[in-house]
DNA sequence: ACGGGCGATGTAAACGATTACAGAAACAGT
DNA sequence: ACTGTTTCTGTAATCGTTTACATCGCCCGT
């Protein structure tokens, strides 16, 4: 094996830089012939540095490359700038439109965002309560109550030292700390209202888990919509279902095989809706003249299903947005509103029938 | 207002730590009369210290909560057991099913995501470029070649030290990182020759945007598909889309205004599918009579659109999984495979019919 | 009795930034 | 010339770990 004759040029693509390791700030310090406190200076605070200083500075920046070592910022300065965001599920297309949002915020102002995905698992619940004490992150935002207070355990972690939190579209009983929502309640009333307006004399409900917060609010909406169209409330027409497809096009049958059978379903998300009314139609039911169906939460699929779907619009995006938004304000102590509650609408579409007279 | 007549007991749940700071090691070591060296190794390497004084410290552990404090850990160590997932947008559902996949094993292997949203937006890319060089995180995983190579200026940043790095379901030419993709030419061939199979004759294609390395893939596959049925290419046919439920319906009045109009369309993602099943069957057009369909991904709508979409199933976890496990084995040392293909299937569901003799 | 070996421990030096404090230089006002 | 003020800079401590190295017993074989 022979030698190269001559001398190779350094690759152009790497400036000055010697190969190894990354520079450090004495690198740039020793190359602009200063100390490391005025490149920290001239590089965090420009104005308390001389011209020439900062000059040199930058001028050895540009050719180290020098980004300052994240790690020991965070050490030093007792603050990671990064948000952990802690939801049941990425692949939800309801979270992750949210997850967009929060995403939005947080970069704007310079925050990084590490996602706990909870996935039903006791030990990612558990793991991400401690990610929470050490240090990892300045603060989180948190899409179910599982973390703190409403582990399967009856209790869960103890709330951790002093991270501050948000709680977005679900509230977490007694965890006193800020809640980002909708009003649940009174969309699920609307909803119901509507139906019953469109002569609708038999609605269902397909909830969600029963444990579930939220679900609460929207049992109570619903009963309160039957209450204020004067129908009677028969517990055998709400079914739990899981927010899946598959819940939806599982509780078809049972619908179905009720006597009286139900004219029209109020959904809890829709998924549940598109599910439901996939499966329907394939047992010969009319939608939305025999059963007409309601969904809730406005995914993007809602507006392409056949029919399309007649549902409650949640601001998804803008949820997340207000939720880190609110999260900043308490990271940089500025005052933050203890709860928020966006404004629903519900949008009109195909599923949804006139009845009878 | 009143004072309290009698002192109101600590609460039970602090267990004896002082409500100030967090425990540091040098609070644990004390408590349990013992050096800070000790307790580190007796919590890394147990083996290596005496059953007595481990249990001194276990014991001391207990009682302050310590966890050791990340940042710290981050710097002496120079790793941050942290991996950033870089990918055009959280939101859409295939990209989120993915990194469902990417969670599940870095979780498991103790490993933290940190998300990096491109949103279109040149400045994250940029962002994220340096967040790479920086010490946040110990590798990252490329959903898009954005961010090394392919940037909009032509080149975009350089790559980035020595962070290990994975491309996943898109390749990025010259960047010689492993890469985890399904063959995306086969596939496309593949849906196209079904398409021929069934009689159709004139079969379109609505492709994802043009400058994408991966779409590349699923013309040349969609053409093979053609010459291999013994089927004209007609440029006239190929219209491009932008992956969104939008772009599918806003296609379709074009294709029906070809002529003679195609009796079959190919579509690079089941949003545009979907989008154009609905824009046409709003225009009257019988699907798949008229005109059949078939889609990309299989993501779990397409089940449930009318008709229901026959499409390519890829596997979206696994894809996530397998990206994951590849860059952990670049972390740990340990011989990772340059590249790994998944396969697809073709799912037939009911937007594909017959056509003809 | 002695040296070697071994296991358990402690001391202190990293890791790479930020910043309190102090010193130096420059300048102005008397 | 002296003092006080302002502006700039450097020294060194600090954040909380891990770990190389040194030390200290202790046991064992001769």
């Amino acid at each position: 094996m022979r030698r190269r004759s001559r001398p190779i040029p350094a690759p152009p693509e790497a400036p000055a830089e010697a190969v190894g390791r990354a520079a450090r700030i004495e690198d740039v310090a020793r190359l602009a012939g200063v100390s490391t406190a005025t490149v920290s200076r001239a590089l965090s605070a420009p104005e308390r540095v001389s011209p020439a200083a900062r000059a040199r500075v930058m001028e050895a920046v540009a050719q180290t490359g020098y980004q300052p070592n994240q790690a020991a910022r965070s050490l030093r300065l007792q603050k990671s700038r990064m948000v952990l965001v802690v939801l049941p599920d990425v692949s939800n297309i309801f979270f992750s439109k949210i997850l967009q949002g929060i995403e939005d915020v947080l970069f704007e102002a310079g925050y990084g965002m590490i996602i706990g995905n909870l996935d039903g698992s006791p030990d990612k619940e558990a793991h991400f309560a401690t990610f929470l004490a050490t240090g990892h992150v300045d603060g989180a935002i948190l899409l179910n109550g599982h973390l703190i207070g409403q582990g399967r355990d009856g209790r869960g972690a103890p709330a951790p030292t002093h991270v501050p939190l948000v709680a977005l579209c679900e509230a977490i009983p007694g965890a006193g700390i800020p809640l980002v929502e909708v009003d649940n309640r009174a969309a699920a009333r609307a909803a119901t209202l509507h139906l019953a307006e469109r002569g609708r004399r038999r609605i269902a409900h397909l909830t969600g888990p029963a444990g579930n917060v939220l679900e609460r609010e929207r049992r109570a909406g619903y009963r309160e919509g039957l209450a204020q169209a004067g129908l009677p409330f028969d517990p055998d027409l709400v079914v739990e279902g899981d927010y899946t497809l598959a819940a939806g096009a599982g509780a078809a049958d049972g619908f179905l095989r009720r006597a009286p059978r139900p004219d029209a379903v109020f959904c809890s998300n829709d998924e549940m809706a598109i599910g439901l009314m996939g499966a329907l139609a394939s047992a010969g039911v009319d939608v939305p003249g025999d059963v007409s169906v309601v969904g809730f939460d406005d995914i993007e699929f809602a507006a392409m299903a056949r029919p399309t779907l007649t549902t409650v619009h949640q601001p998804r995006r803008e949820l997340g947005r207000t939720g880190a938004r609110i999260l900043l304000d308490r990271l940089a102590g500025r005052p933050a509103p203890a709860s928020v509650v966006l404004g629903t609408r519900l949008v009109e579409r195909m599923s949804v029938a006139s009845k009878g007279g």
